[in-house]
This record gives structure tokens, C-alpha cells and sequence, in this order.
DNA sequence: AGTCAACTGTTTCTTTTTCAACTGTTTTTT
DNA sequence: AAAAAACAGTTGAAAAAGAAACAGTTGACT
């Protein structure tokens, strides 16, 4: 069995590849909750217990802060969030799911784990967790490269 | 060796973690020669010779076709692009590299070349080809998911 | 030939996102 | 204590992207 060298750039491509599928599979499986993958991605990184500040789910949605607001706002316009001050420290808004936020979060998730769960049918359960593996390493490596050049 | 058996789940939030980090190294990367992700993907799919409708150009760039249009004029704006309508199928606009605009795809693919070469040094040679095997045969999965849904 | 369907690309409208400038709050410095 | 710096979040303007409706061109069918 020849196996052919992989270049960085092969792969590369695939992982953009790989997920611009996941992403167009998340679209199709969400809408069935008429959410947005960045509404969902947000209600996922929420809670209903504990809040969380605008700049920490700006950083786990990696996007700019401004649009982090803006994300939340519409989530509280469909009442899926609730805003509040933090009063020890006022420069903070501490963001909760509500009762609403926090049901449909809990279908989304379901429907999206199932649906995720079929599509790594394709590889077994060794060659995922080797997958799993590389692409930790991989992840280390980028994060590394980020913080050394900011 | 303990190996934690890993859930599709993990794989999947990996996955786009690794490609929010990829893409936010491009972003950087193409900033130096002013281009977006976008425009840098669509000057890396053309060519100066053979001119490429902007129906062909959607399919590689996956995105809408409107959006397409818009880009390929955002090119020509800066006369990266020249378009022509063919003259044997009329309804084709036929989309080709000036030679700026292959000048500058040069150097930002030997840019961008060097920086994703670089960004996978976390691993080595044999689990690169690893991680390609795996992550091909995911994509294939994907692809097959995708045509049987459609 | 003439009508209808299919195809290519563009335009219009709306949503989403980013960037930069800004407000208000807390911490640090002097 | 006052001034300056740092921090959290918001706002305004503009860019980028998707969706749907549209115009022009070609092909098919009668």
C-alpha cells in the first residue's frame, strides 16, 4: 500500500473542507429549531445558573465584542436571555438563559447531538479517537502561534 | 496509556476550533497583501489564461452566486480581474487574472503557503498523512450525507 | 418559426459582521 | 484626592453575505 505523503496544504484544504460540510449540516439541522448556528453556538455557551460577561462569550464565539452584544440582544428580544448589571463591579453585564433560553438550548443540543453523532459514522471508534488526538495537538499548536504573535 | 474513547461531539467542537484558528491566522496572513479570506480564496481559484465563469467560481468558493458577482467586481475594482462576456454562449461572463492580479496571487499563495506550513509543525510528517487518511474519509461521509438529504 | 423552459448572471432587500470611536466604570499612578 | 490608564460594553458606519426576484440568452419542443 503506497501511502502518499500529505502535505500541510492538503491538509489544509481538507479541514476547511470538512468544515464547510459541518457547518452547511448544522444550518440544515438547526433550522429546525429556527436558530442561526451563531444563536445556537451562543445559547449553547450559556447557562441559566450562572452568567456570563460579554467579553468571555466573546471569546468562546471568537467574534468582535460589538457583535457579541449585538448576538445577545437579539436573543433577548425573543426572550432566550436575560441582561443584567453586575452590581460589584458595574462595567459588567452578566448574561443567563431564562426558562425559555433554557428549554430550547436543551432541544437544539439534543437534535444537534444526534444529528453529529451520525455524521462520524463514517470513521470507528479507534480512528476517532486517534482523529481526536491529532487534532488536539494540532489545536495546541495554532493557539501557541496565536499567543506569540499578538 | 490510558486513551479516552472520544465522542463524536468532541471531534466536532475540535474541529471547529481548529478552523476558527486557521482561519484567523489567514486573516492575518493576507492582511500583509490586503486581501480578505474571501477575495484571496477567489484570486487562488483563477487563473490568467483560462477565464472561469462565475457559476464555477460559486461552486469552489461555496457561496451564493450574487456574492460571487460582487466579489469578482470588488476585484476588478482594484484591476486584479478582468471580465468578459463569451461570445459563443453569451450568457457566460468568463473571469481571468490580469497580470496584477497573478502577480499578487503569487505572492499571497507563497505567503499563505509558507504560514499553513508552518502552522503544522505541531505535527509530524507520518501523523500529517494520519490526519489526512482520517479526515478524507469524514469528508467523503459528509459529502454522501449531504447528496442523500438533498 | 414560436412559445416555453432552463440557464447565467445581476439587482434589490435584509441580515450579519467587523472596525473604530465612544460612554461609563474601576484601577493605577502621581 | 485628582489625573491618567485600563477595562467592559455599546453605538454608528460600512463591508460582506444570503435569499428572492429579475433580465437576458440559449435550448427544446411542438
Amino acid at each position: 500500500m503506497t501511502e502518499l505523503e500529505a502535505t500541510p496544504m492538503e491538509l489544509y484544504q481538507l479541514l476547511t473542507e470538512v468544515f464547510v460540510l459541518l457547518d452547511d449540516a448544522d444550518r440544515r439541522v438547526l433550522r429546525q429549531h429556527k436558530l442561526s448556528i451563531t444563536q445556537f453556538n451562543a445559547l449553547y455557551h450559556l447557562d441559566a445558573e450562572q452568567g456570563m460577561s460579554i467579553n468571555d462569550l466573546t471569546t468562546r464565539l471568537i467574534c468582535d465584542k460589538s457583535n457579541t452584544t449585538r448576538i445577545v440582544e437579539r436573543l433577548k428580544k425573543e426572550d432566550l436571555v436575560i441582561r443584567q448589571r453586575d452590581q460589584t463591579d458595574r462595567r459588567y453585564v452578566s448574561v443567563r438563559l431564562t426558562k425559555a433560553g433554557e428549554h430550547l438550548r436543551q432541544e437544539a443540543v439534543t437534535t444537534h447531538r444526534a444529528s453529529v453523532n451520525q455524521r462520524f459514522n463514517a470513521l470507528s471508534s479507534d480512528e476517532q479517537t486517534t482523529l481526536n488526538q491529532l487534532l488536539a495537538r494540532l489545536r495546541d499548536g495554532l493557539r501557541e502561534r496565536l499567543n506569540s504573535t499578538t
